[in-house]
DNA sequence: TAAATAAGAAACCATAAGGTTTCACTTTGA
DNA sequence: TCAAAGTGAAACCTTATGGTTTCTTATTTA
């Protein structure tokens, strides 16, 4: 198993509620600070505070637009996160497990 | 996308690099808690609390077997964290989706 | 049965986390 | 050009987190 250590911003990032409703808003589309504030009923440096713990986890980037910083999910690192949970999959899902070795191995099962 | 809420416990206790090393260890095999203390060099009460946080959310469980107590990983925890991940497969591998889509559909892949 | 082993529980401590208010800085638009 | 809009940044506060030491309880086993 990979040094938890590596995984550590990710998981960070993930581990509060409302950094994970930020990121399923993320997902649904790009958006500056301001209209998370106001979605979520709580302060901007409050969001910001949040913003700058999900940059550092690499899952959100942004953007310099004029006056306004947008902000755009990087789906990519969650992967990290995935990963780690990934090798768990054998655990409970054995069927999965084939399917991600014949990823491996090339087989199209399309 | 579900409410982040439902998740918490389960991502709370993947937060701590410990634990997830704790999490990796018992997926090699059942261990009392004097054995995780002294393989991670640190006092039995601080392990004590972070496998009663791995507890709550359900990723370990404990048997009584005379004066030890036998932490034991349930993996099917994680799964709860690795399905809210798995929203974003879409993202970042359009390959494995659609493995899984043959999965759900009942398409043979081997 | 008494010592050693395994663990739970309580009290305490330093720092991290999550939030707020207040103030300063750019970019836009009337 | 100057007020408004959008934001960043600093200071501060409260509670959670991760750790320790100390003491107690339960089970072995010599």
């Amino acid at each position: 198993m990979i040094d938890p250590h590596l995984h550590q911003p990710v998981f960070r990032a993930l581990a509060d509620p409302t950094r994970r409703a930020i990121i399923a808003m993320l997902a649904d589309g790009e958006r500056p600070i301001g209209d998370i504030a106001a979605a979520f009923e709580m302060t901007r440096p409050a969001v910001a505070k949040h913003l700058a713990i999900l940059k550092e986890g690499g899952v959100v980037r942004v953007e310099k637009k004029g006056r306004e910083r947008i902000n755009r999910l990087n789906p990519a690192a969650l992967k990290s996160a995935a990963d780690w949970l990934y090798y768990f999959d054998r655990f409970w899902d054995e069927k999965l497990e084939k399917l991600k070795q014949a990823v491996e191995k090339g087989t199209s099962a399309s």
